[in-house]
DNA sequence: CTCCTGTCCTGCCGGC
DNA sequence: TGCCGGCAGGACAGGA
């Protein structure tokens, strides 16, 4: 389920634990995940220390000392809980992979649907890994604009919706904040990616940004306080302007005023939609004032 | 190439 | 109350 913020929020909380930090034991408690754990895993990573972690589109990439990067993906149902030192800790369902520090804290990989991932790869071939060699630009680095939006929607058939759950196009946006940055942008998710240009990239560049941004901030501001997320990492509460927000008020225009309307769902290629009819509009909209 | 559908898996929720 | 169908925030394979 975790989408760019929540990835970014797991990976900042798991920061202050695991960087510098040695891997003492690797519990790896199945085969796979949505695909198998690295080959001799508990060898590779036993003794290890961290030396860096960052973020790139949906995947926390920790660097290790000897250059290899081990990668999670969370997919649609991963957690990340903390277990501080000398704290008791019940293994529960769909605990997979425990990696013990070495002071003592443990980090616990929980996934029940295991659509998640993770895996590893040698730090000159990250570049090349499939996973990553086409991903688009982060949304909120320099490189993402306007102008290459356009660009990456050139000639593209599809509806914008579907355009942005393409990794390829800008990484880190799922179905979530796809929906959110529309809304905010104002474009009906049903639009043919390659016309949207000019104005309306602009807006939706921004909605984008803006979006993502300020979930994180969200994020962030629940992992100052960890007993009140009760150290589980990568689900915090949001509140969406469309997203699973059916018949509800946009809270921008009128589009609920007769209590029987509001926002509408859609599905597109299998996934739900979230909009508002009246405030997202298939053509450009011209400025009233 | 692009686009679309199906699939992996478990849990939860609403309707009957 | 219990059962059942539908749906869930992702990514990828495979076919058109």
């Amino acid at each position: 389920m975790p989408e760019l913020p929540e990835v970014e929020t797991v990976m900042k909380g798991l920061t202050p634990f695991m960087l510098d930090a040695t891997i003492a034991e690797v519990d790896q408690r199945r085969p796979n995940l949505r695909v198998p754990f690295p080959d001799k895993m508990r060898q590779r990573l036993e003794g290890r220390n961290v030396t860096q972690l960052y973020r790139r589109a949906k995947y926390i990439i920790i660097v290790l000392d000897d250059d290899q990067n081990l990668i999670i993906h969370l997919g649609m149902s991963g957690r990340i809980l903390i277990v501080r030192a000398g704290e008791d800790y019940e293994i529960k369902k769909h605990d997979h992979l425990i990696l013990t520090l070495q002071d003592g804290v443990r980090i616990v990989y929980n996934d029940p649907r295991r659509f998640g991932m993770v895996f590893m790869v040698a730090g000159d071939e990250l570049n090349n890994h499939p996973s990553f060699s086409a991903l688009g630009p982060e949304p909120l680095g320099n490189e993402f604009s306007a102008p290459i939006l356009t660009e990456r929607l050139k000639g593209k058939k599809s509806n914008i919706k579907q355009a942005l759950l393409d990794q390829r196009v800008v990484a880190g946006v799922g179905n979530i904040y796809a929906c959110e940055a529309l809304f905010q942008a104002g474009i009906h998710p049903e639009v043919e990616a390659g016309k949207i240009k000019s104005t309306r990239a602009e807006a939706l560049t921004h909605a984008i940004k803006d979006v993502l941004a300020r979930a994180i901030e969200a994020g962030g501001s629940t992992l100052k306080d960890y007993r009140h997320v009760n150290d589980e990492l990568g689900y915090f509460q949001h509140s969406f302007k469309v997203y699973d927000q059916e018949k509800k008020a946009c809270g921008a225009c009128d589009c609920d005023v007769d209590k029987t309307s509001g926002i509408k769902r859609i599905v597109q290629s299998g996934r739900s939609t979230f909009y508002c009819p009246q405030k997202q509009k298939k053509t450009e909209q011209k400025k009233t004032q």
